[in-house]
DNA sequence: TTGCAACCCGTAGGCGGGTACGGGTTTAGC
DNA sequence: GCTAAACCCGTACCCGCCTACGGGTTGCAA
């Protein structure tokens, strides 16, 4: 029960595109072919794309995601490195967290300021944005 | 008095190449040159440059931030728009907090479980982990 | 057997925000 | 006047994650 590359899109929720990009990636392994080239996958990798998409929303990137799925499929060593990395991901994203709620903080202080003009609000002292320390810290957000 | 363009971006604590992209971008005005054709800038550039970063932190992008200071340039209306888009950007700041917290909320589920292969928590049901939901959301983390 | 959808592949583009390169000029200090 | 540092400009590259294009093949059903 072979299906060819639309038919796994659909059912997982992505582009056709996409699949062959993962395959690029080292995401999905390569699939058998029809006589004449054409990709049959398995219904198994349905199931491996809800997964990376899976541990994409818990935040890891593609790389990460390739790493995690290497580990599983080879090593089967009691520990997979997973628990590791989800405790390692999670404080990225605590720290991620913590630093969209000194915006959200800071927003709601040009807020209830009523600050209408950057330009005023960073010449004269009483603005309550913390213009210095804003500019000194990275950006990323 | 004039700075040339080292000085500023040391001044702001940015690269130099930063001054002249932003200069294509529309956030900085053209600044005078010397005969050679060297930028000259004058000192109120270091604090245009501070309220860019500053609006970065709270989450606007350049393109936002060069309208926001566009308005405040020219507009100089009671209300130049900013109190609005602050609160427009509160709103997107805070939806991806919350999708920062289900993440942070599911890694920590995964460690509570001691899930430890991402294909075995796909397929059993075991696993808390809500595979189908978190597939079906956009990502964007 | 014909005809059209589906597929192939490599490559390019797009987002956002820069950074780097490199060959050629200008400036500043001695 | 000379030299070294600073500057010019255009262009290409980086990250992460796709999406699109386009010309050429294959698959399948009528």
């Amino acid at each position: 029960m072979s299906l060819r590359i639309t038919e796994v899109a659909r059912a997982a929720g992505v582009n056709k595109e996409t699949l062959r990009y993962y395959e690029r990636r080292g995401l999905l392994d390569e699939p058998e072919r029809s006589p004449g080239g054409h990709r049959l996958y398995d219904d198994g990798t349905v199931q491996v794309l809800r997964v990376i998409k899976a541990a994409q929303r818990l935040g890891f990137t593609l790389d990460e995601v390739a790493d995690l799925l290497e580990l599983g499929r080879c090593g089967r060593t009691p520990d997979s490195g997973l628990q590791a990395r989800a405790r390692t991901k999670l404080v990225e994203v605590e720290s991620r967290i913590e630093d969209l709620q000194t915006i959200r903080t800071n927003l709601l202080a040009a807020l209830a300021a009523g600050c209408d003009d950057l330009h005023q609000c960073a010449t004269t002292d009483c603005c309550p944005l913390p213009f210095t320390e804003i500019a000194t810290r990275r950006t990323e957000a």
